[in-house]
DNA sequence: CATGAATGAGATTTCATTCAT
DNA sequence: GATGAATGAAATCTCATTCAT
């Protein structure tokens, strides 16, 4: 592939990411990547890749690789499994401050997790964990943990869950409830 | 709103639900929706919702209702913060369970959450995660877990830091790092 | 069916015969058929028709079955195989003769003959081949026909033949060589 | 025009002959004869041809030329018009059983006759037409001929007729009817 | 001469929505 | 309330042709 070609072609991904991250997944069309680049056509998009999914496949490709190389690197400075886990947690969290946009566009298209508006119901149910951890940690069964951040892990690993099993649906969802529910009790329990 | 309109708005959203859930959100049209439901126009679902996002709405609105019930009911059962959190995990995973197309059609609409296929990528690095974790176990750093429901955790509160950025740009991620550093280190360390 | 859809689809059959007729069968597109029909969107013909195969199926279908029945009346108001076989030639030619920009249409679409200009080179050797009927006749070794239709029919089986041979690969050849010498050998020679 | 050209546009040419040949004339894109081709880019064709249509040009024209002194041979070992023209119909087929695919571009090229898939309703028509001729023959009516070739020779002159008229609108068609009526009953009748 | 890149028109098809009956 | 028909915008992809290097 020439110098140009190359060049191109990462200008286009650059554009789509760029699309996917302003307007979502679903209005991220050829028209509207090729104006994001400053193309004459939409026809060019198709010159260089051979389909749409030609296209979203090398976005993927694209961040996670730099993804994958940044907490990779953070990983090696550690040694031993602990440490690498911390710096695996921080590693991802510090890509995601650095290059919010590009990861939101490849998530968008690799796991169907899209930018969606605050949804109220969502909204509401967070507020209500969040009331219920503090609840605990009035009354001294919860440590003192930040309570939105854990309401949202909390959540987060709800829906992971689902989106988990629509990729493996014969998953033991009762291993999933015992362990999950240790897992933050030891998160949360109190220093008694 | 009269009882015939209601109940045609129950069969659309249902209609809606079972579409969502097999055909995954991007191909849920109007179309498809009214052969779901056995209508014999488009027509009359733009007769009963405003537009589609209503009917997206409405379908989210439906679900997540259901869902809050089941886990409201489960969490008054119990007392006191530590077993309510106890059983809002496990009423979450057990309504998925029971209510596996449903959430995700919800979850697809709200939280931008489809089911997508397997990435590669995105599961060579849940492999990854799991291999640090065994290895963390055997070097006795790390207690008795199950590695997998451990990985999908971490991961899924990534993308769930992710999807919560997109709603709330200004969120202090230096908090996230250190609270989930903290977080994922007491729910893996050994007992020594 | 509808009686308004019948209409339609009617009128759109209708549009798709002329366009193809006026404007040759590359060149029907659903724009174009749209127009002809004095249709508001290309969105109409899909709505009417599944696809443009579906679309041409009912043109030959229609043309054809017209073609069909004129033929087969004209057959049956003849007794014994002769008498028929003059019937079904007679009638083909009559309706080509009242009905000639829809059987041309049928054909483009079914058996991939399309009104294609008039190429030098062909006429030429259509004049060559009629020149050497007429030496035939002056030499008094032929009978006295038309050359130029003769000169059509010699053609139009070879074409035929070629044609044929795509459908049916296997076709032997030889077989019809000899056939086709001795047919136009008994058709053209003199009374002698 | 130099040796070079003149190799090159040999080496596009027959590169269109092969993919129309393989793919259809539809088919045959810039971008799949220079795939063909083994050539880097479709400018060369643009570079080598005014346009498209005189590419098609060259290849009626180089098909054509071939197929006419390959004809043209025969015929002159051939002495009389009765000797031609037996030559001339056995050279015809000779040269499309040598050069089918040669013979099948060029035509479609020029007289728009591609090699369509075996349509059902034409089909039908085939064998109805060779069944008619059995009875013929059975009665007595007919002589003893092939009867496929009889039917693909009929329908053939039907086609052609049809197309010939295309080209030249104002064919006299009652001349057409009583010749080729009288040219198939020569061809058929029996030996009383 | 040859190449790869670019162009812009045009293809079919899907879509949410509107409207008369 | 329900239906079928219609609308027009927008989608992805293909194409012949042009042009700078």
């Amino acid at each position: 592939m020439s110098v140009t070609e190359q060049a191109r072609r990462a200008q286009i991904v650059a554009a789509a990411i760029d699309t996917i991250a302003e307007e979502g997944y679903a209005r991220a069309s050829f028209a509207r990547i090729a104006r994001a680049a400053g193309l004459s056509s939409t026809g060019l998009i198709s010159y260089h890749f051979a389909s749409k999914q030609d296209l979203m496949d090398e976005v993927v490709h694209t961040v996670l690789g730099e993804f994958g190389t940044f907490v990779t690197e953070r990983m090696n400075a550690e040694s031993g499994p602990a440490g690498e886990l911390r710096a695996f947690i921080a590693a991802n969290i510090a890509f995601v401050k650095a290059h919010r946009t590009r990861m939101l566009a490849a998530l968008a298209v690799a796991a169907g997790v899209t930018a969606a508006g605050p949804d109220p119901l969502l909204e509401a149910d967070l507020r209500g964990l969040a009331e219920l951890l503090r609840a605990g940690q009035r009354a001294g069964e919860f440590r003192d943990f930040d309570v939105d951040v854990m309401a949202v892990a909390i959540r987060s690993v709800r829906d992971g869950v689902l989106t988990r099993l629509s990729v493996e649906p014969d998953l033991d969802l009762d291993t999933y409830t015992s362990e999950l529910v240790t897992l933050f009790e030891l998160a949360t329990r109190g220093n008694t």
